[in-house]
DNA sequence: CCCGTACCGATGCGCTTGCATCGGAACTGA
DNA sequence: TCAGTTCCGATGCAAGCGCATCGGTACGGG
């Protein structure tokens, strides 16, 4: 057996290329060969870990989705002592990707939606993503509400939906350079309060 | 003085295909061939509309925020009579491109988002419709507010802010799928009813 | 009537793109 | 050590891109 090549870290390797070009140009200015460049290897190396462009795509999708997941699950886990709505507001907020250090994320992410509107992959790979969002968001809404006594009984998914929406309102609205990060904070945690 | 042309309708019908195109393909798919052909011009006419094609792409985004605009300021004109209050309901569904027949400028408007994320004067054209459009929100939720006692004062610039992100927030939710235009209305209405 | 000017369609150029190909490097097992 | 297998980097290719150019066309004034 020739040398083996990890097949699934170069793969990250490569998705890690895709989102940083993806940052700095958009998701048009990513070719094959800048990736190649920026990832330090070649282009039969790309080619021969995703058959085609869309693929490759498709997966830097998919791993910076897993990220982002992965850093709510940990915000969670790390401060599980508080109530659920102190746990919503981190949820939130780190799903809007307001922090500076987030800023690259929130561009490519933004970018994948506007594609996704007319490559249908990516508007599957999205949509579940979406839908495993709303569905924790969701839980958290209706336990959170099951302290509080409000005069105007609340609906969890419908709440959670609005939250989703706000948060990604937001982090667009922000990169685009309409509200700066401390406004779109201010105008979430408002919004969390009213809750 | 020989034959003149019409140079601000021609430019008007060129961005109309600009829209089309950006609709069915995406942003990246607008090339200038395609754009000639679909407006029934030649590419040399494009070329003398537009010096350039990011000119031509400032010039579309234009376009589309004046019909957009000139959308919600008929709204609101057609129904004068009602309070502030619904006034803002009509203004924030305009805003949302939820209906069908919008769906073409709400890609389009979706793709030019994420483009400005990455150009300058795109970025530049787009602040200034959503700094217009905030201040007219702004301005209606402050005289709605004048009317209803809430128990705690409302701040309406950042419900200006954060209507409007939620607004952007569900056109985005809508066309990549995740919701149905049915369940972004149900959203942006009980959010509208809690103000 | 025809000349001069404003316009435009077609064509060409240089470049980049995604993708296919292939000879050789690299490494394992005998 | 060497044969065998897996991998990969470089190169080629056809297509498409934005943009520049230019000869022909059509119209209005003298």
């Amino acid at each position: 057996m020739p040398r083996q090549v990890d097949h699934a870290s170069r793969r990250r390797l490569i998705a890690e290329a895709v989102c940083h070009l993806a940052d700095e140009r958009g998701l048009e200015g990513v070719t094959l060969r800048d990736v190649a460049a920026r990832a330090q290897v070649s282009m039969g190396a790309v080619q021969r870990c995703f058959r085609t462009k869309e693929e490759m795509l498709v997966f830097a999708l998919g791993h910076i989705s897993e990220r982002i997941m992965e850093r709510v699950r940990a915000r969670l886990v790390r401060s599980p002592a508080q109530s659920a709505g102190t746990a919503l507001g981190h949820a939130a907020t780190e799903i809007s990707l307001l922090r500076e250090e987030q800023r690259a994320e929130a561009r490519v992410w933004l970018a994948f939606v506007a594609q996704a509107t007319v490559s249908k992959v990516l508007a599957t790979t999205l949509k579940a993503n979406y839908a495993a969002l709303q569905e924790a968001f969701t839980h958290l809404i209706s336990e959170a509400a099951r302290g509080a006594d409000r005069a105007t009984p609340l609906d969890p998914q419908r709440e959670a939906r609005t939250l989703l929406a706000l948060a990604d309102g937001l982090t667009a609205h922000v990169l685009i350079g309409h509200l700066t990060s401390q406004e779109a904070h201010d105008v979430l945690h408002s919004h969390l309060a009213a809750l």
